[in-house]
DNA sequence: CTACGAAAGGCAATCGTTTGCCTAGGCGAC
DNA sequence: GTCGCCTAGGCAAACGATTGCCTTTCGTAG
């Protein structure tokens, strides 16, 4: 029986067929160049040069390359990828490790990725390590196995370094040696704190990232800063972190729960990113709070669902997207580049920043002081 | 320079560094069978039979296989992938085509994959088409290249049958030959129009999927059997089809207000998706519904965003995660399945069913019939 | 003393491409 | 005539692992 494996509710085989008998499994080798040259009288150099190319095929005259582009049509030629990786030693293929592929930040980014290699002729293999250090570990060496020309790693705490180049993307304690790309947080902090100083919030609360998310503390210093130059004080009442790694709004949901506890008004909450903007709007609710009339709501990311909520989230874009095209075209640059040892060794950024977009949506607005609780200032 | 290709807004390059001297792209070749071979004073086949378990080596003593081990070990020896696949005409990869690699529905059944595979020790290609047919072509040319020994396509259309095991989830028109997995509509709409109807809706508004989507059909058939049996009429004001290819929630938010504005009764709306669901929930809140207690919203799906709405949203989730497992194991059962054209062909199921589960969330509730406007039954 | 068999491992072809170095013929120049 | 030089391609060795079939060396039974 067919589906005595399976773990998925109820599931039914409806129909059952035979496989054609017609080879499906073709059991007609692929031609080869081999069968190409002994089709045409020729040797398998002559065939394999003038269809890769080679500069060398000059001296074979066009009326003999045309026999042999049109025999490689005839017979669907297509060269053997293994045949070809092992002598050039080359895979173009490049390894991409993950937390979750399952999750917004992370698939946004492999979009960019993947847009910029399938563009470059590359291929690409994605593990995800859920979090899990061992699995890290493993994975890169098992990417190293199928024989990767680089990799990069997406919000990923990386140990080692690995003999190929290596572009991390909001990377960690990357080794050296590793072009991490980060966001500006910098500039990121002065456009969410000036819009929101801007609509005349001086009361602030603030919703940290999770202690072992690489972003948590560069941000943080970055808030810090530019509240001090907008003349903002940070009320520590008003501070929460994140707490546990769910990829759900719950985190966020309890730090603001914790925030209105401190009852200590205020009229605006910046949260780590949207996710827990998210559950800080369901928390803000459920104590009678309305967004944003009482409390105004960024974000950070910029999410699909931050879209999509009601009202829609105002938030910090990471542009992620060109993110991972950034970061798949400095891979393949550093691929490309000379092997090193000779007398100029490449030179390559060990960091690249790029900015921020401030997306403004439904869920700010200017503070209304007669609001129902949460502005005891009045 | 090394940005000057960058289309990133603005993107600073922080720190130059020479690449170490020592040896970065490893110059020192991996050791391979015969460095071992030589350095024990073996033949590389007895090194091979040894380290790759064959039976052969029985006839090795002990003494020797540990021998061999340790000098593995020593060299960290790593078989070389394209040699071996080489011989053994296996490339333990497959190919997964989706539409979008950044969006909830496929990503979703990407993990479900990608957990699968690995788990089994294969890897995959992952390739999206952004709906573009010439790109699903391509790829799959491409991806054959590549050699992969099966491939996934995910709510894509296949024209063409491919030479290798091929698995689709919520296929089209499938050549014959290949797996689909779609889910049970049938129970998918008895779930929730069992609910709405338990509930106490009578009156519920339908948004049905775009033309171009292969499950609209299906489901809608579904829907009008199962509303039927439950004795609910469907009022054809009351059904609206979303139009256009946005993958945003605009398509079901003008679908509800082409329903609002037939100033038809009713309590409940049934979306054809989780997206287009929240967009109904806008064009309802901005015609002054409350949501649920004006109007209950179903979706369909469940991506993350329908959790994170606010209410959180009542829906019917697809087992994306079980779906692509069952697609995966499903597809290496097939590729190690005997190879054809022997006596007793493989059998293949031609679809498999999954069911799907209801998910109450906060988006209904019974029908007020006290309510502010939409009950005009009353 | 020979034959047989097991133990221990070696030989070499093979997978399909690539590439450095040849060669064989032809033609013109001196 | 013969030297050199094109033209048109061929030879064969890699790349690294696998595997069918050997060979060698004992030990021992007859």
């Amino acid at each position: 029986m067919l589906c005595n494996y399976v773990a998925c509710g109820r599931l039914t085989v409806v129909t059952l067929r035979n496989k054609p008998q017609t080879a499906l499994r073709e059991s007609v080798k692929p031609a080869s160049l081999k069968t190409l040259a002994t089709h045409l009288n020729l040797s398998v150099a002559a065939v394999s040069r003038v269809l890769s190319g080679a500069q060398a095929a000059r001296s074979i005259p066009a009326a003999t390359q045309a026999r042999i582009f049109a025999a490689a049509k005839q017979f669907n030629y297509q060269p053997n990828v293994f045949a070809r990786s092992l002598r050039n030693k080359r895979s173009f293929t490049v390894g991409v490790i993950v937390p979750e592929v399952s999750e917004g930040y992370a698939t946004l980014v492999l979009s960019g990725i993947e847009q910029q290699l399938l563009q470059d002729d590359y291929f690409y293999f994605v593990v995800s390590h859920h979090h899990r250090p061992e699995l890290i570990e493993k994975y890169q060496h098992l990417l190293m196995a199928r024989s990767i020309e680089g990799l990069i790693a997406v919000d990923t705490p990386l140990t080692q370094r690995l003999s190929v180049p290596t572009i991390t993307i909001s990377g960690h304690h990357e080794p050296a040696g590793v072009t991490n790309i980060v966001l500006n947080h910098q500039r990121a902090a002065t456009l969410a704190l000036g819009h929101l100083r801007g609509l005349g919030h001086t009361k602030i609360a603030f919703i940290k990232g999770q202690r072992f998310s690489s972003d948590t503390e560069s941000r943080w210093r970055a808030i810090r800063d530019t509240a001090a130059k907008f003349d903002l004080k940070i009320v520590p009442k008003l501070v929460a972190q994140l707490e546990g790694d769910s990829p759900t709004h719950e985190p966020g949901y309890y730090a603001t729960q914790k925030i209105l506890a401190a009852a200590e008004p205020f009229t605006a909450i910046f949260a780590f990113n949207d996710i827990s903007a998210i559950g800080a709007v369901r928390a803000l609710r459920e104590s009678g709070l309305r967004i944003p009339q009482d409390v105004s709501v960024v974000g950070f990311d910029d999410v699909q669902s931050a879209a999509f909520q009601n009202p829609g989230l105002t938030t910090v874009r990471q542009p992620l997207h060109k993110m991972g095209v950034l970061a798949a075209q400095t891979l393949l640059k550093q691929i490309l580049s000379p092997s090193s040892n000779l007398e100029a060794p490449p030179l390559h950024a060990s960091q690249l920043v790029v900015d921020p977009e401030f997306i403004v949506r439904g869920s700010t607005s200017q503070p209304h002081h007669n609001s129902k609780k949460s502005s005891k200032t009045k």
